[in-house]
DNA sequence: GCTTTTGCACCGACTGGTCAGTTCAAAACA
DNA sequence: TGTTTTGAACTGACCAGTCGGTGCAAAAGC
């Protein structure tokens, strides 16, 4: 039958590449107009793709968000991930490393960013915000709470709260700078993020 | 005219009253479902009205919104200031001050803060973000300013990212913390806070 | 006093338009 | 050959905004 049978599996398959598109078309309408004010047509024509494309692959528009969503925190985990691994002297260290691929990551994937914080709280998509918890805060707390193994911060602080916050506080700033002040270099919005939360300050 | 004319003003009015109503339902639908995917109907039913009132009052449903944002930012913006002008011993006492005021207003007005996070970037409400940008972000900035000036932080320091870090987040903390862990204590987040910002940490 | 008028605030059925999702035959691909 | 995409027509639900009408309390008239 004519049902979506495999080929989504290969990266540079031309199924695979047809979604990449729909992913990225829907990405940048959602950020800009939310996902209920988005038309699947206006999404099927920024991907220069039919309309029966997106439900031939997705089969609703609900199913190409939740996709969309998926695929946009796996891959801020892998980056993440690969921040974390690198060599690094201290935990603290590695905290400064995470912000900063984040901070490129959303430089990259701007519209995505905006999506995620739009819709990051919303109870409808519950399942991908378990899958950003569990994948990408983690991240944070692990290192966080590396930070307490090695007497870097108070034995019983929040890791977890912390992680939260150091994460808002690197979306908010890199969707701010994307709308605000694209020319400034992500290197000095790091920077400034590193000195207010290690207070790395010479008056 | 012979009667009142306006009534919109008189706090204890019927009319004012009204708009009330129609604010706190709106936000709590909208920061349920977005925008777009709540309908004037379900804003009126909650708030015990009839749709027509919601044009009458509004005219819209995007006036509504927007009148929505500028009511929770400018009472945002008075509870800052509030919390700003209090008695403090140096400008960092005054940034711990600010965010607790932050975190409480959130935890009272919870759902405006998940509107304001998700709608806060988008285009069509540029006017609102102006004004959270000038009379809400503008009081951390000024308070960093400060600091500066103190010799807290360093000349050069960039403030104004600053301020939208901060802000963005105690914005992301508060909705978490809402959305999961309500029974922790508001003291006990600020207190992660302060010592994330501020490095208070006695290992 | 007490009746009538005025107009604000509200009501809710109705309308005109929009959009998600379906269907399918034909074409393009690989 | 089987898979994927196309394009266009269709439907059924849904929704913002409209509009004629109601209730009511204060002011004006008597």
């Amino acid at each position: 039958m004519s049902r979506p049978g495999n080929g989504a599996k290969e990266p540079g398959g031309r199924r695979a590449e047809t979604r990449q598109r729909l992913y990225r078309a829907a990405a940048e309408l959602i950020a800009e107009q939310g996902f209920a004010a988005t038309t699947v047509d206006s999404i099927a024509e920024r991907a220069g793709v039919a309309k029966g494309t997106v439900f031939y692959n997705f089969g609703s528009k609900e199913a190409l968000f939740s996709g969309l969503l998926d695929h946009g925190i796996e891959r801020l985990a892998d980056a993440l991930d690969a921040a974390a691994r690198g060599p690094a002297e201290s935990p603290v260290a590695v905290l400064d490393a995470l912000m900063l691929a984040q901070l490129r990551f959303f430089d990259e994937y701007g519209p995505f960013a905006r999506v995620l914080l739009a819709e990051m709280w919303r109870t409808a998509w519950q399942d991908a915000v378990l899958r950003l918890r569990t994948s990408v805060l983690a991240v944070y707390e692990r290192v966080l709470a590396d930070a307490v193994a090695a007497g870097e911060l108070r034995p019983g602080f929040d890791t977890g709260t912390a992680a939260t916050a150091v994460f808002g506080m690197v979306l908010t700033v890199a969707i701010e700078r994307r709308a605000l002040r694209p020319d400034q270099p992500v290197e000095d919005v790091h920077a400034t993020l590193v000195e207010l939360v290690h207070r790395r300050i010479s008056p």
